[in-house]
DNA sequence: TGGCGTCCGTGCGATAGCGCACATATTGCC
DNA sequence: GGCAATATGTGCGCTATCGCACGGACGCCA
C-alpha cells in the first residue's frame, strides 16, 4: 500500500525502498509531539528513533549557565537520534518539540538491525546525517557573523519549510531560547520585519506575510542548507 | 609489525583491527602538510581520506562576503574527508592546513570498499563523525555565548592538544580566521592572557606557559568536546 | 647595514546585543 | 467582568566587539 505523498509524510520514511518500508509498517507508532515535550535529555538514552510528520523539533544546546542555542532543527525531512546509529547511543544535545504536531517512531533496535544489514538504509540516514552536518556548521558561522535580524529571518524560513500554512505558533521568548539570544532581542528584529510588512505578530502567532521578502532579507546561510540538502536527499519517488 | 604508538601515530587508524591495518598499510601514502595547504575546497570533489599524524586541519567554512569561521580542528584523533563515507562526496566547507606537519593519506575508493563491508571501520568511522559533530555543535553555541578570551583559550588547548610539545606556530591573523573575528580583537585576548601569564607571544610563535590556566579560564566547551570524544573513542589497544 | 614585508600593539568612535526594569496588551480562567 | 498569567513593547546604561588607522617591532635578505 503506497503511503500518501505531500507534507505530511516524513520524506525520510518515504524515500525508503519498498521492500524497507514494508518491513517496517507494523512497527512504526504514530506518537503526538506537544509543544515543550522533550524526545531525549542531553547525555540520555534513547530508547526510539523519531520521525516528525507535522510536528518540528528542535535539537538544542544548553550550557550550564542556562545560556542555550539552537544547533539544528528538525522536521518532516528528517529524523531525531541520529547519535543512535552513529554509535554514541547519546548526545550532549537535548531535543524539544517547537511546534506541535505528530511524529512516526521505531524502536532503537530494530533501526539499528536494518542500518546494520550496510544495505539502502545506512546510506540514506548518512547522507541526511551529513545535511544535518552542514546546518550545524552554517549555524555556527552564522552566529558569528551575521545580525540577528537576518538570523530570525533564516530561522522563520527554516521553521516554515517544515509546516503547512504560513502560520508558526511561537512566542518571541521560545524563539530567543533557540537562536540563543534574549527575547528583547527577538522583540526589536520581530518589530523590524513587522514594520516592513514581512510578517504580522499577534500573541504568540506569526503569520509570514512575505516569504520572499524574508528569502532576501535573510542571510545566506538559509540558501546555503536548502541547496545542500536538496543535494544529498533529491526528492525521491513515493514508493 | 605493529605501529609505535604515540602522538606520531594517527589514533583512528591505530584503532582499526590489526586485520584492517595490514590490508590499509600498503595503500597508505605519508604525505606532507605544509602551512596554508587546501586540501579540499568548498564543494569540491574528495579523492583521498586524509589521517594526521602531526600537522593539524582546520575544517573552515567560508561566507560570501569573506568572513569565515573555524567550524572544527581536526589532528592526530581523527580525519579529514568524513563526506565521502557519509555519502555526500563534498561538502560546502574547506579543508586547510592550520599546522604544518605530516598525515597519510588513503585513495577514496579503498575507503569505501571497506566502509561498505559494514565491519569494524564503519562503525569506527561513525563514531568518529558524531565526535565531530558534538565539536561542530558546540562551537556554534560558544560563538554565542563565550567572550573571545574564552574561545581563545579553547582554541589554543584543542590546537595544543593535537601538538607535541607547548608551542604553537600561529599568527594572530589566522587565528582570527578560525575563531571569526578581527585581527585587533585576537591582540587583545591574547594580551589578556599574556599578561597573566599564561602564555608568551612572539611574533608568531605562542609558548603555552601555564595550561592549567588556560583550561580555568577556558569555557567548558573545550572540556565537554575532550570528554565526549573520550566516550565515544575511547583510547585504544594499538594492534 | 639598511630596507622592506610581516606581525603585533594601541587608540577611538560606532554599534549590536546584553541586562534590567517597567509599562502595556492579550488571553484564559473563575 | 475581574484577575492572574503570559506575551509583547520600550527605555537606558553597559560592554564586547567592530572598523579603521597608525605606529612600532621584528626578521629576512640583499
Amino acid at each position: 500500500m503506497p503511503a500518501t505523498p505531500g507534507p505530511l509524510t516524513n520524506e525520510l520514511l518515504a524515500a525508503l525502498p519498498e521492500s524497507q518500508w514494508s518491513r517496517w509498517q507494523p512497527f512504526l507508532l504514530e506518537v503526538d509531539l506537544p509543544l515543550g515535550h522533550v524526545l531525549y535529555e542531553s547525555g540520555g538514552k534513547m530508547s526510539h528513533v523519531y520521525f516528525p510528520t507535522t510536528g518540528i523539533v528542535s535539537l538544542l544546546y544548553v550550557l550550564e549557565d542556562g545560556g542555550s542555542a539552537e544547533i539544528a532543527i528538525v522536521g518532516n525531512e528528517g529524523l531525531v537520534g541520529a547519535s543512535l546509529f552513529m554509535g554514541g547511543l547519546s548526545t550532549p544535545s537535548r531535543a524539544v518539540v517547537q511546534s506541535a504536531g505528530k511524529g512516526d517512531r521505531l524502536k532503537a533496535d530494530l533501526m539499528m538491525e536494518e542500518f546494520n544489514l550496510a544495505g539502502p538504509v545506512l546510506h540514506l540516514l548518512l547522507r541526511y546525517t551529513q545535511a544535518l552536518i552542514t546546518k550545524m556548521s552554517q549555524t555556527a558561522v552564522c552566529n558569528r557573523h551575521h545580525t540577528l535580524d537576518q538570523q530570525l529571518c533564516r530561522w522563520l524560513l527554516l521553521s516554515l519549510d517544515r509546516l503547512q500554512g504560513n502560520e508558526l505558533v511561537m512566542t518571541q521568548d521560545l524563539i530567543s531560547n533557540m537562536l540563543g539570544v534574549r527575547r528583547d532581542g527577538v522583540t526589536d528584529a520581530a518589530g523590524n520585519l513587522s514594520k516592513d510588512g514581512l510578517i504580522r505578530y499577534k500573541r504568540g502567532i506569526i503569520t509570514v506575510l512575505d516569504r520572499l521578502g524574508l528569502e532576501r532579507r535573510s542571510c545566506e546561510c538559509y540558501a546555503v542548507v536548502k541547496k545542500e540538502y536538496d543535494r544529498l536527499l533529491p526528492a525521491t519517488v513515493a514508493h
